[in-house]
DNA sequence: GTCTATATTGAGATAGAC
DNA sequence: GTCTATCTCAATATAGAC
């Protein structure tokens, strides 16, 4: 077998330009960028984009998969190191802005596109990936009610959407070059969930 | 002056295909919806749309904008009645939630398609409406913090964006037809927002 | 206010030379 | 791995009849 595999071979050509792709896709949206664009942003013409790849869905989908698989990977590595409740939302949490600092442009592209990708058959893993993560972070939250970590009146379905689209939504103004790093601001969101805006006096 | 102003004339015909527009850019996301598909939903051909817009960027912008002055409306009334500031911010919270469920298929528009959006001449609004929003709520943030409603040491700006993102976002998956009416899910966010959902054990 | 017919543009994608 | 050249299609938008 050779280094030329037909799926996901990984050149390191291939690899600039999905990068590339990925910072467009961000910017300006799937549907308003063009292959022209991404060509020209390569330093190639379009015709040659379609070397390294079948077409431009098959550039975002590539990107998104494989960003969407190493983060519930490393979600279920959470999960299965049996941490207390707070202990584990804590790294989930961490987990979560971890991928909006390395891959910034990708997770763009997966909030803002969601609602369209998840409607063509060829997106189908998002909602098997969803589900999935879904359930690890409720179970996390559920343990945290039993165990008395967490206020046991809260609906974790609900909990659960509400971190995860302040957090992912975050990705269209945080910037990581900046004083506060993705730990910072992961425990910063904790804090206020954990504990709450109120002084409590 | 007859009832047909050039501008925002507003006829039932007119409203009707609006909403019809809005559904379907809030579904298929608005790049990837034609005027073709607007004009079948509304049993008309495409080329008779333009008797009515300007084009399908000046429909979008007219339901966009109109609803974001709706919002800001509310937002400043709430600001003039000078209640205390968890008053105030439950207030807010409950006025963006209201948005959503009265013009679901609009808010859902502004949601998914703000980064595109932002882009252009045409939408420079939406910087000013957010700039003025981002104001109004830091300043019941702060004044909160000020009063010893809220806990000091949590930065505004982090947490507005916080809340504006968890609320905003949360129209991909919230219907109001549920058991929880808008005013419900506003009061269920305040809550862990005021009292965290640690258990303060 | 809608239809008929069409202008016009720009998109994604392909084939084969180099 | 890239370029040249081009196909094909679908999109927005227009003009004028009804």
């Amino acid at each position: 077998m050779t280094t030329t595999g037909a799926v996901r071979a990984g050149s390191e050509r291939r690899d600039e330009i999905l990068a590339i792709a990925a910072q467009l896709f961000a910017e300006r949206g799937f549907a308003a960028t063009t292959v022209r664009e991404i060509a020209d942003a390569a330093g190639i013409l379009s015709g040659s984009l379609y070397h390294h790849f079948d077409s431009k869905e098959s550039m975002v989908d590539e990107l998104v998969h494989e960003m969407l698989d190493r983060v519930l990977a490393a979600y279920r590595r959470i999960l299965a190191a049996g941490d207390a409740p707070e202990v584990a939302l804590r790294a989930l949490v961490r987990e979560a802005f971890a991928a909006i600092a390395t891959d910034r442009a990708t997770v763009a592209v997966m909030v803002n596109e969601w609602n369209l990708f998840v409607q063509f058959p060829r997106f189908a893993y998002l909602r098997d990936i969803e589900e999935e993560t879904e359930r690890l972070w409720v179970s996390v939250i559920e343990r945290g009610a039993e165990s008395g970590a967490f206020r046991p009146d809260l609906d974790p379905w609900m909990l659960y959407r509400m971190m995860r689209d302040s957090i992912w939504v975050s990705v269209r103004w945080y910037r990581p070059d900046g004083r506060d790093g993705p730990e910072q601001l992961a425990d910063a969101y904790v804090d206020v969930l954990l504990g709450g805006i109120g002084s409590h006096s």
